[in-house]
DNA sequence: AACGGTTCCCCACCGTTCCCCACAATTCAC
DNA sequence: GTGAATTGTGGGGAACGGTGGGGAACCGTT
């Protein structure tokens, strides 16, 4: 069993917009799994314990804090449940299909505690970025 | 028994894309084998311990800042988990090849807790480069 | 109650990956 | 110098994982 979720994998989305979970993480998602926006527009997976940890954090907050307020509309109000099916596979609303511009092709990547699916296109793009700022980032963080 | 990495070996890449580890190290990778990316266009891999704790200290950075999100992008996303098959060789995946232009042979160096792997002709360029610097640079370093 | 549409579940195919065996070349020992 | 062991390389077969599709169950509507 894994503890943090990593790597990187080429998924197909089916004409009725399932994705397949990559098989060495479905035993994460036995207790089923959420999908919410996230930045960058892509969608973030997680699964029911880290949401709900997320969600606990984020409900502490001010109900008077604006930035709080609009983070849970951007979080709460995409936020989908969906329990694998047999293949390991969850369908994929389609208004968060719209928000990541996903079509027939989408790019699975593992990041710590939760999954993201990029549109193909878009995460090339975003590695572009990573690979222009890596050294600066570099030491920023100290390492 | 190795402590630290050192040393430099050409190996090759088969059609499936494996790459021997040399066999004086094999030792270090009983408990498995991480391959990232790394800095300078390489590949960098890390016996799981070592692993674990460079995870430890990116899980840790807050989602919030934004250098450690794409720390994030460009190291987890770039794992991939692999244990050595029976003679030492461990596969590398497509996105990682492309990443680091390896084609048909490679260049395996140590460097004190982890393994590089780098495209031949940008290997020589990076040592033209150490060349070039090495004085300036150990003053610096104080050396 | 009947119908159309959607969702869910299951089965089957196919490509890839993993694992094992075998060869060749180099190194090491005697 | 000769033999033996180790190391790097190649390939074949079996298991696994991702994908597509069909059929049953469930919904709301007429």
């Amino acid at each position: 069993m894994e503890s943090y979720f990593s790597g990187e994998f080429a998924h197909s989305l089916d004409e009725k917009g399932r994705l397949a979970i990559p098989a060495k993480f479905r035993g994460r998602f036995k207790e089923g799994a959420v999908v919410t926006r996230w930045l960058g527009e892509c969608l973030a997976i997680w699964p029911a314990p880290e949401w709900t940890s997320l969600n606990d954090d984020i409900a502490k907050r001010p109900r008077t804090d604006p930035a709080a307020t609009r983070f849970r509309h951007f979080l709460l109000a995409g936020a989908h449940e969906a329990d694998p099916d047999g293949q390991g596979r969850l369908t994929l609303p389609s208004h968060l299909r719209e928000y990541a511009n996903l079509q027939n092709a989408a790019v699975v990547i593992g990041n710590s505690d939760h999954l993201e699916v990029w549109e193909p296109g878009r995460w090339r793009a975003e590695l572009a970025k990573v690979q222009a700022d890596i050294a600066g980032d570099l030491k920023d963080l100290g390492i």
